[in-house]
DNA sequence: TCGGCAC
């Protein structure tokens, strides 16, 4: 088992990018009174709480958007920095990951790294890479990426948010950028042709990848283009002419081109599929197949493939390994990491109560957090239809909502997504095109009006909220429908050592679909929760001649769920500080607002719909 | 079943 704490660790200078799983668990709190560090407090007790003040926003922002006065590109200004206020927090930052575990798998393993100066990634990336901020690699970074670059074969298990995008983008630009031989020969082709090929399961999620990827690749002379549907197809295709070397698509468009014999997949050297899970599923995974294996894709072992997602299920795995040649199982952190910073609610409503109790639920927000600009709320429900419905409903009770879906045509999604982004509608009802991989900021509550069937799908959709080191509220209707979901979502939660009704525990134990849940989550709940390489399986009793590794062992799969522990612990002593008990409305109109207010906020006690606040933190949303 | 993905 490799762990973080393993590694010393040097001392950051400032301002420092902060990924989202490397953000502080505790001690770096800033009282909103004293600027000072809050400390670890005791474990919660409900009955014995200190009582700080009530503060309301603008005192003292932590988490701040900074504008880099030595980088002139616009597309820079929107990067997060963390301004340090004391030594001590610098410290406890890197406490409040050290237990982070690490599974890699395959054999010789590149080690991790500690910062990017020890990869040679070339100067132009180095440069926007600190242009960017990115000072420290992330774990997933540090890891993934020296196995990227020594041209090795990935399967990549890390949350969305945690800066997987940077670990597969890295080492395709730097590959490019080293590829000048290759560049040459491409040269004079009727066709486009590019190196690398990224592909994503939806068009907004490719439109993020290929404006992050602008910056890492800016003026380097590497050209990235992004490719999808909903839009002329004569643009791309114009795009595709001015020559391209890092592709990013979605598949139906991509193939699409290739068909028209605009594009060849012939030189393609590295392949990389984000939301690698999704992109295998029932719907996708034919169509994935194709473009990498009828395609004139180069084959496994002649091209590079990374498989980035955040949850991997056994049936997933052994489809990938299809694509993958002498491949690193690489898992880094807990399978919705993110999960620690946010507060999930279960509720039981029946369907045909489902809107009255949104509409109060949101109501009880309304009322209590209308100063704040910027505390959007993300609806997910199940059907395109039911997306409409919901945002004609709420629109006609006065609230400002917007539907995403796969019915709308891509200006009205992009629109919706820019207009809830933006607050100008600070609901979104969305299908699950907007469960995967959107970083959205300011989400303060995801509500599941309809839960998923999967509950892999809760976790990512979740994940959109807790993001940027803000604490998040997720809140779930459970109806009857939901009972196979019961059991699954049980084990999340006290995974995430949230709180669980009793109610919802019933069902789980009475239920009769054990092992199902629709996901891959029930299967994981063993102890390993999706951070397993499959391979391990299958080779029982045979994998240490097989499977060697410099920094795991084969037994270190338990120490994964001993990291939930360690997360689930920290979160709890972060906690405290209550001054307010409520009812499940008012817990959420006001959770609402306090979340917006960076508050940190959490259950009160088992089985109970009180939950409790701690003093309002920062506020940084402006 | 749904959702996502090209015209």
């Amino acid at each position: 088992m490799f762990t973080e704490s393993t590694r010393k660790l040097a001392r950051p200078t400032r301002p420092r990018y902060l990924p989202p799983q490397l953000r502080p668990q505790n001690a770096n709190v800033v009282s909103p009174d004293t600027g000072a560090a809050e400390l670890t407090r005791p474990r919660f007790s409900r009955f014995n709480l200190p009582q700080p003040a009530r503060t309301t926003r603008g005192s003292g922002p932590r988490f701040t958007n900074r504008r880099n006065p030595n980088w002139e590109d616009e597309k820079f200004d929107e990067l997060e920095v963390i301004d340090d206020t004391s030594e001590e927090t610098n410290e406890t930052n890197f406490d409040a990951y050290e237990d982070i575990p690490v599974q890699a798998s395959g054999e010789n393993i590149p080690p991790p790294v500690e910062t990017f100066a020890e990869i040679d990634l070339g100067d132009g990336l180095k440069q926007n890479i600190r242009k960017c901020k990115y000072l420290k690699p992330t774990p997933i970074q540090r890891h993934a990426i020296p196995i990227a670059v020594a041209g090795r074969d990935l399967m990549a298990c890390a949350q969305t948010g945690s800066g997987k995008t940077a670990a597969f983008c890295f080492p395709i630009i730097c590959g490019v950028l080293k590829d000048q031989l290759l560049l040459a020969c491409r040269d004079g082709r009727p066709v486009a042709c590019p190196l690398a090929l990224i592909l994503a399961p939806t068009r907004e999620l490719s439109c993020q990848i290929h404006e992050e990827a602008k910056k890492f690749a800016y003026r380097t002379g590497v050209k990235i283009v992004v490719a999808y549907g909903g839009k002329p197809i004569s643009q791309q295709l114009r795009n595709l002419e001015k020559g391209v070397d890092i592709l990013v698509a979605t598949p139906g468009r991509l193939v699409d081109m290739i068909e028209r014999a605009k594009l060849s997949l012939g030189m393609i050297k590295y392949l990389a599929l984000d939301e690698a899970d999704r992109m295998l599923d029932m719907g996708f995974e034919p169509q994935i197949r194709k473009i990498v294996e009828k395609m004139d894709m180069p084959p496994p072992g002649t091209r590079q493939t990374m498989l980035f997602s955040a949850t991997f299920p056994d049936e997933i795995q052994r489809l990938a390994s299809d694509f993958l040649s002498d491949y690193v199982f690489l898992a880094v952190g807990r399978v919705g990491s993110s999960t620690d910073l946010i507060v999930q609610r279960v509720e039981l409503v029946q369907e045909i109560d489902k809107r009255n109790h949104l509409l109060d639920l949101l109501r009880s927000q309304k009322s209590n957090g209308t100063c704040i600009k910027h505390a959007l709320t993300l609806v997910f429900v199940e059907t395109r239809r039911g997306a409409n419905e919901l945002e004609r409903w709420l629109s006609m009770y006065g609230f400002p909502a917007i539907a995403i879906h796969g019915d709308k045509v891509q200006m009205e999604r992009e629109h919706a997504l820019r207009s809830f982004k933006s607050g100008a509608t600070p609901i979104l009802v969305a299908t699950d095109v907007a469960s995967r991989g959107l970083d959205i900021p300011h989400v303060a509550h995801v509500i599941n009006f309809d839960l998923p069937k999967n509950i892999d799908d809760y976790v990512h959709r979740i994940g959109r909220t807790g993001r940027a080191g803000k604490y998040g509220l997720a809140t779930a209707f459970f109806s009857d429908k939901n009972l196979p979901l019961a059991k699954p979502l049980t084990e999340l939660m006290k995974e995430s050592n949230q709180e669980v009704p009793s109610w919802l525990i019933e069902y789980a134990e009475n239920s009769s679909f054990s092992g199902g849940g629709g996901g891959g989550w029930a299967k994981h709940a063993a102890g390993n929760f999706g951070g397993y390489d499959f391979r391990k399986g299958i080779a029982s009793g045979n994998e240490s001649s097989y499977y060697s590794s410099t920094y795991n062992d084969a037994n270190a799969v338990p120490a994964i769920g001993g990291y939930y522990v360690a997360a689930s612990a920290n979160a709890q002593t972060f906690l405290g500080g209550a001054d307010f008990y409520a009812d499940p409305y008012t817990l959420s109109a006001n959770a609402d607002y306090l979340v917006a207010s960076n508050a940190n906020l959490y259950p009160a006690a088992p089985h109970e719909y009180a939950y409790s606040f701690g003093s309002v933190v920062a506020s940084g949303w402006d």
